[in-house]
DNA sequence: TCGTTTTAGTTGTTATGACAACCAAAATGA
DNA sequence: TCATTTTGGTTGTCATAACAACTAAAACGA
């Protein structure tokens, strides 16, 4: 049983995600956005107009988390939901200006962020391993 | 503005320490056991006696959250707090028989989920990784 | 076409993470 | 030694993740 929990991938990745999302949430603070909120409104950014549902496939979250973040950002009105024009069980989501403005805030943030962490590590190192983060991911479908 | 959030480090990072941490929750699921109690248990099994601040610095998290996986650990009788020796405001924890027996099951678990997670990818990119991994962890101090 | 199955969305529960605020005891230091 | 600061632990709140259960509408199929 040669086990140590500081050598653990899955603990040494937990502990880097944590930081790296509390970091960014920091960053956001004076915006009010939570990192998961961002994901959002990422995927808005570059296209409106989809369902809650798509949005899930796209964050990789189930409907009910997808759900509630888009709660909050309705009630920050970010974001407005509009009733599907074909199907009746859905929604269409679209940006405010305000959601639709804080695009040119919060991404250079991000950048930075992710910047400020991989200071000193060769540009090809942080592709390899974003290459085997998906390896992973993939492996435990 | 060329942001893409599915290439973005941070978004893979999060997305596959989500499933990691989940398929590792299901694992456990028979014995009732999160990966956060997981990581409490580990310490544990490596020492005995340790008072919770120490355990929370070895986990990386904070002591509220801490604490309140203690509280779970405790509800299911896997660990026991005794008052400290010398700090009347610390404590000791302590695994119970059942706690303590549990390694023998969860251990190879564990490493069997990484095994697989790493299946078709060489020790040595893994290796490498999480070297990575840890870099990014200093760089956000 | 009508009954069955699938799908989109919602609600509730438990565990966790970040953070602020608090208490009591220990450590510090003039 | 006594007042101040620091530290260990606790409690409360909000956001998120996994999961079960549920409704209504769409899709399917005999």
């Amino acid at each position: 049983m040669d086990f140590k929990l500081e050598d653990s991938l899955g603990f040494i990745l937990n502990k880097t995600n944590t930081k790296l999302k509390n970091k960014l949430l920091q960053r956001f603070s004076e915006y009010n956005v939570t990192p998961e909120q961002w994901s959002v409104l990422s995927c808005l950014w570059a296209q409106e107009g989809i369902t809650p549902k798509e949005l899930a496939d796209m964050i990789f979250k189930d409907k009910p988390n997808t759900n509630r973040i888009l709660e909050k950002l309705e009630i920050k009105e970010l974001i407005v939901r509009k009733p599907h024009p074909v199907d009746k069980r859905a929604y269409q989501i679209f940006l405010t200006n305000h959601g639709r403005a804080l695009r040119d805030e919060l991404v250079p943030k991000a950048m930075q962020l992710i910047e400020e962490a991989t200071m000193g590590i060769e540009k090809q190192k942080v592709a390899e391993t974003i290459k085997l983060l998906n390896q992973i991911y993939d492996n435990l479908d």
